[in-house]
DNA sequence: GTAGGTTAAAAAATCGATTATCTTGTCTAA
DNA sequence: TTAGACAAGATAATCGATTTTTTAACCTAC
């Protein structure tokens, strides 16, 4: 269930972990302004949490790059910036592309269901449900399995990681994903080339759906500067 | 000074920020045991540190993959494996094949003299000083230093990221590195070919190099286990 | 003997309070 | 005015102690 960071054994149920995963989810939502400081009584509150545990947690987002840690200063949100989504978006077609490549060269059909499955939920999952988390998580989900069987235990943590920094700015204020019709469609042709073991053609269709990604991103950034 | 995490400003000067970077020179060093299950008090003595820095020390380690945390069960040096060591090493490939092309594509001519300089001090460094550690330090500079103009923060990251799993490796045991000579020569090598531009010709050196320790730090695993 | 249960010791996680550092507002002197 | 010094309050970092959980040794029943 808890995939974070691949080869990590993240405890769960702790104190630490549940501020953590709180913490990142909203991270990654958007739910904090970029650049604010972070008043760590205030987290406190919000998280119900005592100081230890939420050191901690702000300590591991610092190294994870969700926060940046400044010397005797706290913690802040990272800045956004126009260079640092390109650079977020051009390493995603990297790099996805080059596990996308590698999983439809190595994945079996136990893969071949998941994706299938995966897809079908992601399909189904109503968009408006818990703000649209509920779609957030399925999408997430199906990524992850498109390029699980690649064969990189790192590479795949460092595709976790570059969505979540993408995320940061594809998810910019309140709003839902707008193209989702476009979106299944790719997502379907995905797996339909997925299937059928065409690498190349698949790898240019995850560019042009990073592609849209960062178009969706890029107007959210640039709404929100 | 402080070059880790490219975009992550990590304090100075704290005891936190004291501990974990001499703890991560040391698994980096390979002078904890793979596998080892980390004694906190013990730490606390090793490093002359109080709990709460040494933990949010170790919850970084931990986010950063050089650490495992397991549930209510403290922290643990992650195992080694071979296959852990060829998908560090094909990624180390791919990744700094990809910024050492971008690097020479990008590089000024403030990059050509700091590139000239680190391979000189490399190349004069004394090996047998301070355990190798000395020549350590030089050589990570000079990685950093050949591809630092190749415009991705984020790949930066990966890669020092990817250095120092690597060097978990490659550094096993008391040993320093005995194939100085060759090293030195394709370090000379690699600064012609990126100060003449040859990208192609460059990539496929760096990936030579990469290769030659891999083979270092194969033959220091076989012997480890 | 061995599986299962109990418990004492050890270790991890967390809390509350202390210490050190930074921030802000005010005052003074040029 | 305004730059710099200072003090008071706020915040960060750290410490020592407490609580919770795990580990390991022992016991008992089969």
């Amino acid at each position: 269930m808890n995939n974070f960071l691949p080869n990590t054994a993240t405890p769960v149920g702790t104190a630490s972990s549940r501020v953590f995963d709180n913490l990142r989810k909203d991270l990654v939502g958007g739910r904090f302004v970029a650049g604010e400081k972070l008043a760590i009584n205030a987290l406190k509150e919000r998280y119900q949490v005592g100081l230890s545990p939420l050191r901690e947690a702000l300590n591991k987002l610092a190294a994870y790059g969700l926060l940046i840690q400044e010397n005797q200063r706290g913690f802040r949100v990272p800045k956004l910036s126009r260079e640092e989504l390109d650079d977020i978006a051009h390493m995603r077609l990297e790099m996805e592309g080059m596990a996308l490549e590698r999983a439809i060269a190595n994945g079996d059909s136990l893969w071949e269901a998941d994706l299938l499955a995966a897809a079908h939920r992601l399909k189904r999952a109503d968009i408006t449900l818990d703000k649209g988390e509920e779609w957030e998580h399925l999408h997430t989900q199906f990524h992850r399995t498109l390029v699980a069987p690649c064969g990189s235990v790192w590479l795949l943590r460092f595709i976790e990681q570059l969505h979540d920094q993408f995320d940061r700015y594809r998810r910019l204020g309140p709003k839902m994903p707008t193209i989702r019709q476009e979106l299944d469609e790719q997502h379907h042709q995905l797996v339909e080339l997925a299937l059928k073991r065409e690498a190349k053609a698949a790898r240019e269709l995850m560019d042009d759906h990073i592609h849209k990604s960062y178009e969706v991103a890029l107007k959210r950034y640039q709404e929100h500067v």
